[in-house]
DNA sequence: ATCGAGACTTGCGGATTTCGCAGCAATAGC
DNA sequence: GCTATTGCTGCGAAATCCGCAAGTCTCGAT
């Protein structure tokens, strides 16, 4: 009774090869529930994620390096920005005059930026700055930021409370 | 000559049983190196993580589960949204009236919402929306998020291309 | 000055895990 | 119908993980 799991597997490992419309790879049941188990602990033996979702251990091992391969997942380490020493993060939505790509990839060459997006709405692009006090996080949006040629205006977002954060995509 | 890594270590590791004035643990510049490690690659064997950061198997082995065990990092599978079937996206502002804490509790007890923070600025919450499409996106904005007690207004950044995701907090 | 605690090292087996490879079955393609 | 491919299983061999003991060193407190 190593039963549960995921049940059937007939035809349905051939779903995780099979390309959607926009050439992203989709993914089947197994392959989910494989993610599943490794956002619950990323070093999690193969043999027990075999046993928790119905696969042999040489299976599960092949699964898992494909989706690293394919970059549909990485197994890394994550750590709260507060204990290793940054104590000041802020959101900073932005305006560009031109070339928004440009811009945001100018933003994504910056360390400090932990996170750029190109938004629809009132900003073009929203970036996260992740600082070691107030003089980096000024430094940071008003001599660096503010000088990118094509950036009109900031508006920033100084974090107060983190209140959730969470690597659960995928799950649900 | 199991030499380069970080030398010296004679003192070092004191500073990761003290505590910083905020009563978070501080962090030496070895447990730093060996984040940086599994930030690399989160299933790194030990014996490789002491030959780059010049410890022995053992210590690494004790330093990591903890840091594991106090919550400075967990090693967790990450995914990319798109590829796992969630094709929409958002950031939302909101304002609130009354109390911000508890309708940011509120918002984070949702599964669609994958980040949560309270903010200083024109916003009192920001708030990661993650959807499989327009409806589900729609549906937790205007149905869910505005029906929430205290929330007055809400302003969405559609996600158009994410440009910059990064997990290397402390690398730098 | 001495003692105790904490962190690290070395060394060591045993249990576990990883890894590569040889079959085998089902599917997809020609 | 036949073949190539893909995914899975099973199985040894190698590597890794894990707990533990003994000994060193430094710091801080008695």
């Amino acid at each position: 009774m190593h039963s549960e799991a995921v049940a059937s597997r007939s035809a349905d490992q051939r779903d995780s090869s099979r390309e959607s419309r926009h050439g992203t790879p989709h993914l089947d049941a197994v392959s989910l529930a494989i993610i599943e188990q490794l956002q619950e602990d990323g070093r999690r033996p193969y043999a027990a994620i075999g046993k928790a979702v119905g696969l042999s251990e040489a299976a599960v091992r092949q699964r898992v390096q494909k989706l690293l391969d394919q970059g549909v997942m990485q197994i890394v380490a994550v750590t709260d920005p507060l204990t290793v020493g940054f104590r000041r993060q802020a959101m900073v939505g932005i305006n560009v005059e031109g070339d928004v790509e440009s811009a945001a990839d100018a933003l994504s060459a910056m360390s400090e930026v932990e996170y750029v997006v190109m938004t629809a709405g009132s900003f073009d692009i929203l970036a996260e700055i992740v600082c070691e006090d107030d003089d980096h996080l000024l430094d940071v949006i008003n001599k660096r930021i503010r000088a990118l040629p094509g950036v009109r205006s900031t508006e920033s977002f100084v974090y107060l409370k983190l209140k959730k954060q969470t690597y659960m995509w995928g799950t649900r």
